[in-house]
DNA sequence: GTGAAAGCGCTAACAA
DNA sequence: TTGTTAGCGCTTTCAC
């Protein structure tokens, strides 16, 4: 077992009685080098058990062929199928990802992007965590010219580009879908405003609700972590008001199906009594009594667009100017917000 | 914006009038180095916005205190609550992750290896994907001393470490909570017998309908992927079944949720007609109706024990020789297989 | 307690 | 088409 010491190029070099130089062209055909050598040195370096070593390389290069992501959670559908997107993209370019998770703390984010930065990452994709303040911590890697790109919790960043869909639009179709089937008492169960997808969607809300004379009322706006928790908790705190919503608009499933169940423990009839709609069309919409209608995110291109941009940065000098990509969303009508069963 | 060169120990070492050697050990607290000088260095290095270059550092030391992670999906609760547990551990003891996801794939998982072991991680961390016939492609790492240690999907191996929990008690004690229950005709639905889990569990389902005088009938047994699909595809199955079952064990609770959600849309009643005991205790097993009977499994902690016991081998020298952990799990009893109501 | 110097393995400018 | 050579930035042995 004589594993302990690496082949390097100098080995093979030395077998085959040329120079290291050469054998390093030929691993990467470079095209001054001859067919045959090249085959030979791949031979060669293969039988050998050569590999090579990336940290050499990558001092000598300056770069590392790695691009960091920043999540706030893994947990979930969408991010898992936002991740393979990803890594379908980086791994046809020859780069590899490094994924870490915020836990939706700002804190914590900023040691996820400060580690990451150490690493030397080439470029980096992030989702902001709930309550990241500002994004002052991406500044380090930007003097240093390594791009940034944001994906569906993004923020204003000059220099950086972002990929999301209509937050806004989507906000908006959400309520007046839930107006059509007649309610007029909404509540919007939100997370931390500070966010982009957030705000957008209140931002819809409040302009469907507007737009069909109906006076919005900040006490039907609940602001929370989004969790099963936060889902329990609107359900009780509904069950306590005076005049009961007709209606509950959910920033994501995952508290809408938590609310869903709450509801229907204290007996009341979704959707007849209460109508939800969801977001994030997550699997487990379709598994809750009744289905959960909801906004689809076409989360694996999301993924996709975002790692090509960021490769297109990498890899083009040419500095796209175009900032924002969006995406197209749709809603997905189901039984918890039919009224009207027969529409 | 200067940025594009950066701060090295020469730069600090300069305009210190002092040398490199002292820098560099300063930076690291080396004990022959004075307190002041120490303090002198660390502060300039930080005023001068020096930052260590880790490939130099690997280059020379051999190490990258990177431990690479191979998993063969994010998109669980189970496997996100892994991960943190890991990332918790490891980032303690100065180490960073490297995740992949295999996609079940016995192929993709030999090139996430090979890419792990080019990117020289110190260690790897281990879940087998589906349908892996054979664990050749982690002798490259045995070979070089880089340990290895699987956990949930394990393999018997020499020299490595395995965490997991008595999955043959945990099936048992579901098939037998199922018969308590009056169950006598149990279907079981699960992966590929490949996998320790799934065989395992497989053992416990056999060995308790043998304790309680039930034939073992193969054509009851149903292989499958254990996703949402292969809970549909078993429900259709079961509808059609000459003499249905009235009881169900799965592998995992997503094929479980599926079965049961595709069962009640037949009008079949759950539990009253079938009962289903899952496996994993997902969230979602809370959400469906009836909630679901599973085996918890201690998740967060498994990610903890895998990534502690994988620094200890990577730290100490002596060879721990216990080679199997197994960690407790609990069967917690929900509606979807209590047929006694009143129990 | 500090410094000098060699070298980790690879790449690329320059030379041939 | 191939070889020579000079580092990339850091660590560490040996010397003082």
């Amino acid at each position: 077992m004589k594993s302990n010491k690496d082949v390097t190029i100098y080995d093979v070099a030395n077998a085959l009685k040329i120079s290291p130089s050469t054998v390093s062209r030929g691993l990467k055909d470079h095209p001054h080098i001859r067919k045959e050598t090249i085959k030979k040195i791949k031979a060669t370096a293969h039988e050998m058990g050569y590999q090579r070593n990336k940290f050499a390389s990558n001092l000598r290069q300056k770069h590392t062929n790695t691009i960091g992501v920043v999540v706030p959670k893994l947990n979930s559908y969408f991010m898992a199928t936002v991740i393979a997107g990803m890594e379908k993209v980086t791994n046809q370019h020859g780069y590899g990802l490094i994924i870490s998770q915020s836990q939706e703390s700002g804190k914590q984010e900023i040691s996820c992007v400060t580690t990451l930065f150490n690493s030397r990452v080439d470029g980096l994709l992030v989702s902001l965590a709930f309550d990241t303040k500002n994004i002052d911590h991406f500044n380090v890697l930007l003097n240093k010219n390594i791009p940034v790109v944001f994906f569906d919790r993004v923020s204003e960043c000059s220099g950086c580009m972002s990929v999301v869909i209509d937050n806004y639009k989507a906000g908006y179709e959400a309520t007046y879908h839930l107006i059509d089937q007649g309610c007029k008492r909404i509540v919007h169960l939100t997370g931390n405003l500070l966010r982009n997808v957030y705000a957008d969607r209140f931002r819809g809300y409040k302009q469907a609700l507007a737009d069909n004379g109906i006076l919005f009322d900040q006490k039907m706006v609940i602001i929370s972590d989004l969790n099963e928790q936060a889902g329990i908790d609107t359900a009780k705190k509904i069950l306590n008001m005076k005049s009961r919503p007709d209606g509950i608009f959910t920033a994501n499933d995952t508290s809408a199906v938590a609310t869903i169940v709450e509801l229907g423990k204290a007996g009341i009839k979704i959707p007849d009594e209460i109508a939800v709609v969801g977001f994030n069309n997550e699997p487990i919409s379709k598994v809750v009594q009744p289905n959960l209608t909801t906004v689809d995110y076409p989360a694996r291109e999301i993924g996709e667009i975002a790692a090509t941009s960021l490769i297109n940065k990498l890899t083009s000098s040419r500095s796209d100017n175009l900032s924002i990509i969006v995406l197209k969303h749709s809603l997905i009508v189901r039984e918890s917000s039919l009224k009207n069963k027969k529409s």
